[in-house]
DNA sequence: TTGGTCCACTTGACTGGCCAAGTGGGCTTC
DNA sequence: GAAGCCCACTTGGCCAGTCAAGTGGACCAA
């Protein structure tokens, strides 16, 4: 009796046409081989062929032309879909993986902005949890995350202690759901007086406003992630293609 | 002989299937008909309701559990990847669209960050187009296109004139090749006293910075496109998938 | 030389079938 | 009654083949 794994076919020979590709045999603009080609080489049927160059497409490694052929585009810019978007880091980072000082972790008046991300009227309490994170032992971002008092009741996340998951987790247990999708709002506007002190910058400064609001299957928001940044020294970077 | 279209069988699942869970009739969480079920209902093969399933999994409609089924996931955060991102948007928006007033178009000494983007050196020429784009009759927007002379040359890009279409066109005719991916930085900053009495804003006001880095499939950029908005005035909004 | 036809080659769509693997309920057996 | 086996049902992977549609070069005829 064996337990050895072997991938499917088709994802072999994704693996051996991106190793081609990458490895510069295959250079951009060039022709693959033919599916027929291919068949040959690898001793595959056509579906299994073709399906492990339609994920190829997907993920941007080809392009194809019918009557023609397929031809290498380049290495993809983003590997495999798994670009890092601000606001799921913000929601997966746990605390004991940066440098952070705890603000203020209670309830408060719901914000305006927050009220209307998450659905809630203008007075509501919500629970806000607030730090101050550090590189370098200088301040530059304050890290705050915003969720109703129904939710966070039960959790960990409205005590002063620091958290052993990412607030994800939390949420999700309290929500009984799992977090399906993140809507991002990024902005820039002046610090407040708080801000100023805490990140040390001048009150005409810019800084970079990020909210990550994160909903489950159904669209009802059950969290607010913001995150602070002085906008002279931070920059968000993303790549995607055109298609 | 007619010319008629008809969409392939497994894209009128698909969107049969979509119309569906958009309707309510196949709620979130609830389970979709199986493959035979499937199979008897539409007269299809297995492998075409397969497939159809499949696209509808990659875009998120729906998740699979092998041995027990697939379930509706709810409505996709974002309508089948056809997000608007802001540097797409850029390279392709045509100037007859928006009310745009034209303030710059000629060779000028490369600013730093133009030239990391491009790669170029410090002092080298770069053709500049920039054009302010008013909304409701108020400005609103400095929008901005960088790109190397050589490249420039031979294009409309350096004339007065307004383009008939979108930058993106007239880079890739420029360059024989296609733009292939976008990478786009995001930062907060002050306004030039320029931009302040273009926008019509206080010197201490926080501007959002968008510059859209166009490149091909071998990573060569080819265009810089800056999108310069008052941070009160505007916001950039994304949607995604946690997975 | 020019124009058009034909054909080989490519990918797209689809069928009908096979076996493997995961899940869960019912049945048998102790 | 409880533990364990069996089986029906599900999706995952794969094969052999058919027909349609797009591309481009070879070839032939005017």
């Amino acid at each position: 009796m064996s337990f050895e794994y072997t991938p499917p076919k088709y994802a072999q020979l994704i693996a051996e046409l991106e190793r081609r590709i990458d490895s510069g045999e295959y250079p951009p603009g060039s022709p693959l081989p033919s599916e027929h080609q291919l068949m040959a080489e690898f001793g595959m049927a056509r579906p299994t062929v073709v399906k492990a160059l339609g994920v190829l497409r997907d993920q941007g490694w080809i392009v194809t032309h019918q009557g023609k052929g397929r031809f290498v585009r380049g290495r993809p810019a983003i590997p495999t879909g798994q670009q890092a978007r601000a606001g799921r880091e913000l929601l997966d980072r746990k605390e004991a993986q940066v440098s952070s000082r705890l603000l203020v972790s209670g309830e408060v008046e719901v914000p305006n902005r927050i009220a209307a991300y998450l659905g809630l009227k203008p007075t509501s309490p919500v629970m806000l949890r607030r730090s101050l994170i550090e590189h370098d032992n200088e301040p530059t971002e304050i890290s705050s995350t915003w969720l109703p008092v129904e939710v966070a009741q039960g959790t960990a996340l409205g005590e002063p202690g620091e958290l052993k998951q990412g607030i994800r987790r939390y949420v999700e247990s309290a929500a009984g759901t799992a977090l399906d999708h993140i809507i991002e709002h990024v902005t820039a506007r002046n610090p407040s007086k708080e801000e100023c002190s805490l990140l040390g910058v001048k009150s005409s400064a810019a800084l970079l406003a990020v909210y990550a609001v994160a909903c489950d299957a159904t669209g009802r928001p059950w969290v607010v992630v913001e995150s602070v940044l002085p906008g002279d020294r931070h920059e968000l970077e993303d790549a995607y293609l055109i298609r």
